[in-house]
DNA sequence: CGAGTCCTTGACGGCCCTCAATTAGTGTGG
DNA sequence: CCACACTAATTGAGGGCCGTCAAGGACTCG
């Protein structure tokens, strides 16, 4: 976030830093000058506390909502009051895509994890966009093509894979992701096992194993210095 | 499919049959009747026999692919060499987005159940659609978010639910669909059992206890009557 | 600093997977 | 159209992995 004039007063300031903070969005990325500006001005821009919700099963929620900074849990409340973490959103990922042509009941929810900054469209304008400018439309559509590709690992790895072999794939996928040994979950540890379809203790427990085996350290509750890499791979 | 012309040559009888299976396509919809014929001029109909493969991992596919008629399987197969189905689709569906915009190697496979009639479009052909008539992006968002939603209750019904509720609730989502208490499996009890996460083994012991219970009854390997919805809902 | 949540560790039980053998059903070829 | 071969489905026995319950300890954040 550059300040080129040097002040903060909210006016024209704060639409610089929009469209600053619009352009780095991958999904809208492509644009010319004219067209960020133009969305810039529909966005509505809002610092959201820790553990907010921002929308909950039940709601009709009518924003699609594009994060700047921070980070924001989806997940979902099964009938049986199974709580199932659907992923983990960050900078630059957008959420409340569901309903976007069709209104529907959300069946899930979204907490920020963190303070986060979040922009705010409505739907019909997000619609009136992705008629207009279509490569909006293509990256969105790129996107949700990705996300559907890791709910099927998900899938395919709670079914098909034992305990083990989902928390050292769930790690060696975090150490690739950050280039680093030394991860910090972005999660509860006990987030981290709901995503993984496991308890708190079966997850524990195999930390624990691959601790006792020279394969890991854990300190704290969130970081995890990543010792044997390949050792985890072949699990 | 009518002849009009009670004559079979492939000329322009065919591309009048094209341009009326092109419209009767979901995501096609809403396009008016000479964007209809452009579209049907780019595309490569085929009637594919049983059991072939359209695509399988590794293959870099270079085609989205709209279902005419048939069915077709979507599975994926593990490192550890668990196969996971992930959807069945049937007609109006189509497949093959996933490398739409920048070319990936396919991670699952895609094999016809039925004879099927088949329409390929090439990725670079499509694209250009999406750029022209943003309405069909908007349409596949829309059916890719839903088909997300869908993987996710996948996803939660496999870590959150027994083997008994995820049967039940498959079989009841089966007689909605179909509206109808006497069902057939769109897929061999061996796809039903991977695609619910369970064993051929368990799901036929689950099946047993339901007739044991009078809630269904069995004929054949495909055909399911129920006879108790309340209860199945119930489990 | 303190309260509440998160995490860990242990014991135990049950659900589902594995392995194996038989039966039923389906699709193919003659 | 029927017979046959092969795959699918069923049923049984046994065992292991992970969930459940419980309690103590650690961490975090207000």
């Amino acid at each position: 976030m550059d300040h080129p004039r040097g002040h903060t007063e909210p006016g024209a300031e704060a639409d610089g830093e929009l469209e600053s903070l619009v352009a780095r969005v991958p999904i809208f990325s492509g644009l010319d000058h004219g067209q960020i500006r133009e969305i810039a001005a529909r966005v509505q821009p809002r610092i959201v506390p820790r553990n907010e919700q921002l929308y909950g099963a039940g709601d009709v929620n009518p924003y699609l909502r594009i994060i700047h900074t921070g980070t924001v849990k989806v997940y979902r409340i099964t009938e049986s009051g199974h709580e199932q973490v659907l992923r983990v959103l960050g900078a630059g990922d957008f959420l409340g895509e569901k309903a976007l042509i069709s209104p529907s009941v959300s069946d899930h929810f979204a907490v920020t994890l963190t303070e986060a900054e979040i922009c705010s469209l409505e739907h019909a304008a997000i619609r009136d966009y992705l008629l207009r400018y279509p490569s909006v439309a293509l990256t969105m559509l790129e996107t949700l093509s990705a996300r559907l590709g890791s709910t099927e690992e998900q899938v395919s790895a709670i079914a098909g894979e034992d305990a083990a072999s989902r928390v050292a794939t769930y790690l060696v996928g975090l150490a690739e992701e950050l280039k680093r040994n030394s991860v910090a979950l972005p999660i509860t540890k006990k987030d981290v096992a709901s995503f993984l379809g496991l308890t708190p203790e079966t997850l524990s427990r195999r930390l624990a194993g691959f601790e006792d085996n020279g394969w890991i350290h854990q300190q704290g509750n969130r970081r995890i210095d990543i010792l044997d890499l390949e050792a985890l791979r072949l699990v």
